[in-house]
DNA sequence: TTGTACGCGTTATCAA
DNA sequence: TTGATAACGCGTACAA
C-alpha cells in the first residue's frame, strides 16, 4: 500500500502538495498537479481515508439503527437514509436491535466507538440511559419513527395516536361495534402503544365500549400476527374487524383467518398500518394507515446533517399519515351468520 | 473527548498501562488495574476504535454490497452477515448497488477507502474489472449469491441451473406443456440466466420445445412481474405455467394473473424462486424453490473470516436447494376451457 | 509488571 | 503556489 509520502517523493513534491491535489485540487498550479496525478497512477495509490477521518475527526460514516431489516418498511426508510448518505459522501452502518433494548444499548457504544459522526435510531425504549447519555453528550442523533413531538430530541415520525384513530374510524363507519387490535407489544415499542390509544380514543369518540379482551399484544412476526388472529376469532364474541399495528402482523393475520375458514373479507375485516410496498398485492388486497417510510429516513438523514454540520436546537419532523383504503376492509352484514360460521370452522 | 494519555495521567502510569487494560487486562496487575478503570470512569473515557484500526490497520469493519435491501432474501442474507460479523465484533457497512454496476464500482472503491478489511459482494457482474482488481490485488472478498463453483473467487452460492431445472420439472410432472418464464434481465445478474438454463435444460430432457416468445424479462420489481405475467397472457397461446426468476416477481405475477381474472392455481400455475419468508403467505402459498438466504450470509462472513485471518486459496460453498411445492401450482385440467376464459377477460 | 518512544497516513499551520 | 512539520489516539517493540 503506497501513502502520500510514496506518491510525493515520486513526484518529487511535498505531502502538503499531494494532499492538496486530492482535497483542493484548483488550489495547485496545473503543472505540478500533473506530475502528482501521474505519481499516484504510477504506484497505484488508494487513498486512507480513515487516516483522514484521524486527523479531521469526522469519519464520514454514520450509523442507523433499527429493530429488524426484515420488515420492509426498514428496510425502505434504510434506502431513504442511504440515499441522502451517499450525497453527502457518507457510509452507513447498519444495526438491528431485533427490539432489544440491551442490544440496542450494546450497537450505541460499539458505533460510538467507531468514531461515527452521528446517529439515527429507531429506539425502543425512549426513557432509557442511552438516548439521556447521547443528549447529555451533545452527540448528534435522530429518532426515526419517533413518537415525540418535542422535547429534547430530534426526530422524524408521523401521529401515531392519529393513524391508531384513522384506521379504527374507518371501521367504525363501515357499521363495525366489536372492533378488535393485534398489537405489537408496548414493552417493546412505543409506537404501538400510540396507535392503540388512537384505536381507544376513537371507540370512546364513537360511543363503543373498549373491552380488554379484544386487545392481543404479539411480537413483530408474521406468525405472531398469525397466532393472534386466531386467539380472537376463538372467542366466545369474535370481532367482526381487527386492526393490526403494523402490515407484517397484518400479513399473518389474514393467512390466519383464512386457515380458520373465514372469507375475506366478508367475515372479517382487517387493517394494517406502515403500507408497505407488498400491501395493495395481498389477498385481499391490505387498507392499511400510509406511513412514508422512505421519505422518512430521507428526511431523518437530512435532519442528521444539519445537526452535524451546525449543531443547535433539536429539530423534530412529524409528516403526514393517511388511511389507504383498499379490499380487506367491508361493511359489516347485516343478516350474519358470522357467529355460527367462526364456530363452525374451528 | 479525553484520551488514554488523559487516563493514564489521572492514575498515575503509563498510556502502555491504560492500552494493556484495555486489551490485556490480566497482564496488569490487579492494583494498577483498579486505578485505571477508575480513571477512566472519571474522565468518562471512550475508546476511539478508529485510532486503533489506523495502528493495527484493521477496521474492524466489513462491507457487504447487495443489489437492493428491498428484497425481503437479501434482508435475510444481510442479517446472517450480521449475526457473525457481530461475534467477530466488526461492523458491517451496507450499500446497494441497485443492480448498476457502476454503482457497485463506485461502492468498492468507496469502501476500501473505508479501510475495510473485507467485502462480501452480491455481483452484477462477474466478468468486470471490480472483481479482477480485487483478486489481483489479494484484498479478502466473498461472493454471495454466486453462480460459480470454481475459478479464483470464494463463493457462496447455490446452483442456480438446478434451481430452475427443479422449478420447471415440477410444472412438467404436472402435465404442463406450455410453459412461460418470467426471468430477471440477464444484464443485470447471471443468477436469472442461468435459472433459465435450468428452465431451458429441463424442457429439452422433457421432450417439450423451448419457444422463444414464453420467456419475457423484466427489472427486478413488483410492477415487473406484474407487466410480465400480463404480457405472457395475452400472448395468442399463452402459457398454462410460468416459472418466475424470484419470489419477488412471482408475488407481482400472481396480482397480475388476478387482475387478467385467473383463478389461481386452476388457470395458472406459478413457481417462484427464493423461498422467502411471506412466500408461504401470499394467496396461493407460492411453490418456490428454496434457497437459504440467511444461512448464505452467515456462512459467507465465516469464509470471509478466514480468509482474513489466514488468506489462501479461494474457498467456495455450495449450499443445497429443493423445491417447496405449495398450493400455486396444480395438475393441468383435461378438459378446460383455459384458453377462452383468458380471452373472455381482456 | 510497567514505562519510553516511535510509527501509522493524513491534514493543518505556518513559513517561505 | 509550495514545503516543512506538528498533531491526531493508539499499539507495540524494547527497555527497565
Amino acid at each position: 500500500m503506497s501513502t502520500i509520502l510514496d506518491v510525493a517523493r515520486l513526484a518529487g513534491v511535498s505531502t502538503a502538495t499531494v494532499s492538496r491535489v486530492i482535497n483542493m485540487p484548483e488550489s495547485v498550479r496545473e503543472n505540478t498537479r500533473n506530475k502528482v496525478l501521474q505519481a499516484m497512477e504510477k504506484c497505484s495509490y488508494k487513498y486512507n481515508s480513515l487516516a483522514r477521518g484521524f486527523v479531521t475527526k469526522r469519519s464520514n460514516t454514520i450509523g442507523l439503527i433499527i429493530p429488524n431489516i426484515n420488515n420492509p418498511v426498514f428496510a425502505e426508510s434504510t434506502m431513504g437514509v442511504q440515499e441522502h448518505a451517499d450525497k453527502k459522501n457518507t457510509r452507513v452502518i447498519l444495526g438491528n436491535s431485533y427490539y432489544k433494548y440491551s442490544q440496542e444499548e450494546n450497537l450505541v457504544k460499539v458505533l460510538r466507538e467507531s468514531q461515527i459522526d452521528g446517529l439515527i435510531i429507531t429506539t425502543t425504549n425512549l426513557k432509557g440511559n442511552v438516548l439521556k447519555n447521547l443528549v447529555d453528550e451533545k452527540f448528534p442523533f435522530v429518532l426515526l419513527f419517533s413518537t415525540v413531538k418535542g422535547g429534547p430530541f430530534s426526530a422524524v415520525g408521523i401521529d401515531n395516536y392519529k393513524g391508531g384513530y384513522l384506521a379504527t374510524e374507518h371501521l367504525v363507519n363501515l357499521g363495525h361495534k366489536r372492533i378488535g387490535m393485534v398489537a405489537g407489544n408496548f414493552s417493546m415499542t412505543d409506537r404501538s402503544y400510540h396507535r392503540w390509544h388512537g384505536y381507544k380514543g376513537c371507540l370512546r369518540d364513537s360511543g363503543l365500549t373498549y373491552s380488554k379482551e379484544l386487545l392481543v399484544q404479539t411480537d413483530y412476526s408474521l406468525s405472531g400476527g398469525e397466532a393472534s388472529i386466531k386467539k380472537l376469532l376463538c372467542l366466545p364474541s369474535p370481532p367482526t374487524a381487527v386492526f393490526c399495528s403494523n402490515d407484517y402482523i397484518a400479513l399473518g393475520a389474514l393467512k390466519g383467518a383464512r386457515d380458520m375458514g373465514l372469507t375475506l373479507p366478508a367475515d372479517l375485516s382487517i387493517v394494517g398500518f406502515d403500507d408497505m410496498q407488498t400491501a395493495s398485492y395481498m389477498v385481499p388486497a391490505l387498507t392499511t394507515v400510509h406511513q412514508p417510510a422512505y421519505e422518512m429516513g430521507r428526511r431523518a438523514a437530512e435532519v442528521l446533517f444539519q445537526l452535524i454540520e451546525s449543531p443547535g436546537k433539536p429539530l423534530q419532523d412529524m409528516m403526514e399519515t393517511n388511511l389507504i383504503v383498499r379490499e380487506s376492509t367491508t361493511a359489516i352484514p347485516h343478516t350474519s351468520s358470522h357467529q355460527s360460521r367462526i364456530n363452525k370452522n374451528q
